[in-house]
DNA sequence: TTAATTCATAACCGATAAGCTATGGGTTAC
DNA sequence: GTAACCCATAGCTTATCGGTTATGAATTAA
């Protein structure tokens, strides 16, 4: 069903991954040095996150020499926005349909 | 700083709980009972799970006699909605100075 | 009152996941 | 060629989490 929407949200969900994410977002394309510096973590608890958001396809790597330039997909992000508008979306249905309801009792 | 954000990250990363989520956003109010029927799961899993999306703001319960109805809580999405659209913002803004940049280096 | 129903909580178990250290492969500097 | 550097992977430990069964509290039905 939701395979894609599975892996997003959990990919997510853990806060040091958007962490690196969002300043992937913020300041762009980003070393693994760079991101470590920041990270709180050791360099390879990132490389692990940072394989996880690729495999989600939230980010690229570009490798150049000996380090490794990571930068965000921001494609990625459909989904998420597809399901929340999907879930709006499906409660203003029901909304329409109340209201038609409400329209024909009216006449 | 993104204590919302991450509880509502972690919430909905559980592939059960946004199951339930979505059949409460289609289909309106549910009882424990009628969403244990379709979870596959047992009733004090689902009401492990509907807890934790209460704690989360992303349901509210209403007791009726023995049963308790849940319904979705819409605007428990807005972080949701807040946080990507703030991270395409922060690509935007970066567009706009590389933009800047080439037209200053335009002139 | 007693029995049945509906849901929540408690206690436990197995799997997953995030962190660490150690190490290796590849690249640049000396 | 050797040393230093950057990153990824492997192996391990611990904590968290989702599931279960057992049980209890509250309500309705008989």
């Amino acid at each position: 069903m939701s395979q894609s929407h599975d892996e997003i949200f959990r990919t997510l969900a853990d806060p040091t991954r958007r962490a690196i994410f969002e300043r992937l977002c913020r300041d762009g394309d980003q070393t693994v040095g760079a991101l470590t510096a920041q990270a709180g973590i050791s360099q390879p608890a990132v490389s692990k996150h940072l394989a996880i958001l690729k495999r989600a396809g939230l980010v690229r790597d570009r490798h150049q020499g000996r380090q490794t330039h990571y930068s965000a997909e921001l494609g990625a992000l459909s989904p998420l926005i597809d399901w929340t508008s999907q879930m709006t979306g499906f409660w203003q249905s029901r909304f329409n349909q109340l209201e038609d309801l409400l329209k024909r009792m009216d006449q």
